[in-house]
DNA sequence: TCGTAAATTAGAATTATTCTAATTTAATAT
DNA sequence: ATATTAAATTAGAATAATTCTAATTTACGA
């Protein structure tokens, strides 16, 4: 997959162009990383190792915050799972995650394909936001 | 609810006891703290802060093993959420949570309350371990 | 081209947790 | 009771992921 253009890298791109975030070279940068590829699920420390292999410079809190912001204007959406670290992940869309302590993988699960079927109430005076399901799978 | 007797507590000293772990004044302690009331959900942190306010000396270190070997031992569930605490709970029954970001509280559901009438299929060569379902909520 | 708010940066700080290595203790055998 | 020993405890250092700080640079509208 190209590093410089696909439909996804230019939909993110046009994202970013109607937020209120400045387009900033660091930004573009960080977008064509995410975009690039299929595999849509990186850590910020992913992101940065991708970065010093491409010989570019942009700095570790430079990107945490980067990714922050994305995720805050829905470029990114943002998965935690049960190891410790933050996930961030290209599919922008509602659905959930098998996760896989072995490889500590997260690999998609459309909406369509998990279904709850029964809730319990709301707790009085809150409001439902919504709902992780982590389907957690072993070797 | 007292802090020195109740079923729970009682039963979560007898399983320590049929556990490998040796029974020692701290672990005796921890467990009193965890099981002498309603609220069942802590961090290592609120078990050392209620550690020090009945004056009890405890490090944190061995409040930290304790919770762990506790876990791996069945006696406490630990739960993940998306705030990066480990929270450790005395319902060791299957069920799943409620999450309340404002207040950063989780509230457990029972497991009949919810229901996933839908799965979608393993990836090959792993097995479902287990599923966690986080439900959002907030003020 | 200028002004300014926003972004970037290196490095320090923070937070939660685990590790280390010395000391103490529980439970077992004597 | 006592000795033995593996396990537990401890203070403090270490780690890992992330956020903060404050100085510098940059994007972009006027």
């Amino acid at each position: 997959m190209n590093m410089n253009s696909n439909k996804y890298i230019d939909e993110a791109l046009k994202s970013l162009q109607s937020s209120p975030l400045k387009v900033t070279k660091q930004r573009v940068d960080i977008i064509k990383i995410l975009f690039s590829n299929g595999n849509n699920h990186f850590t910020a420390e992913n992101i940065h190792r991708k970065i010093e292999k491409l010989g570019l410079n942009i700095s570790l809190a430079t990107v945490y915050n980067c990714l922050n912001q994305f995720t805050d204007h829905k470029i990114i959406k943002s998965v935690k799972t049960s190891c410790n670290k933050i996930y961030f992940d290209t599919n922008i869309t509602s659905h959930h995650h098998f996760f896989c302590k072995n490889s500590s993988t997260l690999i998609d699960i459309d909406a369509k394909d998990i279904k709850v079927s029964k809730l319990p109430k709301i707790p009085g005076g809150k409001k439902l936001e919504s709902i992780d399901i982590v389907v957690n799978i072993s070797d």
